[in-house]
DNA sequence: AGTAAAAAACCGACCAGTCGGTATGTTTCA
DNA sequence: TGAAACATACCGACTGGTCGGTTTTTTACT
């Protein structure tokens, strides 16, 4: 039964992450980490090669949580502004279950720009999901409740740009609005232009 | 004549924010910084009381310029949906000039996590975009450029989100697009969706 | 002006402590 | 019984910061 090994292994992951989260990777030595996970030295390193080996593993744990909460919401289909607006909705969830994560979040941009391998697993999410707002904007044309006339790759980037944006102040500044509400209304602002103009 | 001092002050600080930025700040040691700038350790720490002082004199210093870089485009008035555009195309040179710093910027956030003074610092130049954008917008519905159901407050924000998801972009994945012309067309989008609609 | 004394700027060896990581041994489990 | 899981003592490198001493600049006074 490895379930002991397991039990370990998540731990470290767990304590780390925290860990990291709220003090930084660099101030944050392994010997902490070994103490808040109630675990030695010598197991640490039996699970993890390096400290950085870990903090990639909490990364990809990380996007991969991202990924999933996100085609969760993504993947269904109705007409594409109220799709979209669902999505607004329901994207405040998100951020408040991401809030706790986003110091990680920040660590790995920062890290991304010394390290080439962080760099292309932080930028990969971003293309996929640029590129999946693509299609849905696409969509939206051909079912004719978009202009024709709207540029898909520009539009799903500012939709990208608009949700890093509004995630970013939501988190630096919790206080300074309900972000529920401006998530929903911004969305709302970007779909008036969006819309099919009738003429 | 106290321009030697200033020459070495002025030596620290710069090697400082290139090494902070292409590092780090906890990667970079007193001691590189020390080497890079040609000073001994005894005249860094004449200057700079802690090497976290040496960090929050760069941040102020990095704040401030912007602050006049923004001031600069923001100043000028004319109607106001094409001033936002003028803005819009002015600002890739903002972007671009900004590019090397950026690390810093991403340093200071990453810090004001753990720091409030850091934290006030980095957070204060964007509640007074806010509100300057706030007064813009208003000043486009009261000429009646702008539809006067907008919300100035939720429309401010999505033009600062906007800006800082784009920004972000821009900057990890120079090459996924034109950003100039991103960011042009997004604005054109938005403002699509403000203008004033003739009914 | 010249000069002595005081102050500011600077140097570099040094400190105590921390870091990530290793080596070697012990326990646990299949 | 052998391999995986874990513990502990330990290492060399490096950290931010200090300190006594030296050099340079400014000030004060003749």
């Amino acid at each position: 039964m490895q379930l002991r090994s397991e039990k370990t292994r998540a731990a470290i992951m767990d304590t780390a992450e925290k860990l990291f989260a709220s003090q930084g990777y660099d101030a944050t030595s392994v010997a902490e980490i070994c103490a808040g996970a109630e675990i030695s030295k010598g197991a640490f390193f039996h699970h993890f090669p390096t400290k950085h080996d870990l903090f990639m593993e909490l990364m990809e744990r990380w996007l991969a949580s991202l990924d999933a909460g996100m085609s969760l919401i993504l993947d269904q289909s109705t007409n594409v502004p109220q799709g979209l607006l669902d999505v607004a909705a329901m994207s405040g969830m998100i951020f408040r279950k991401s809030e706790s994560s986003f110091p990680m979040f920040l660590e790995f941009w920062s890290q991304s720009i010394h390290n080439p391998l962080v760099w292309q697993a932080a930028v990969s999410p971003y293309r996929r999901y640029q590129e999946k707002f693509e299609g849905i904007i696409r969509r939206g044309i051909a079912e004719g409740s978009l202009d024709p006339g709207l540029d898909p790759d520009a539009a799903a980037r500012e939709l990208v740009a608009l949700a890093v944006g509004l995630f970013f102040q939501a988190f630096f500044d919790p206080e300074g609005a309900v972000w529920d509400d401006v998530l929903k209304e911004s969305v709302q602002l970007l779909l008036n232009g969006w819309r099919r103009r009738p003429e």
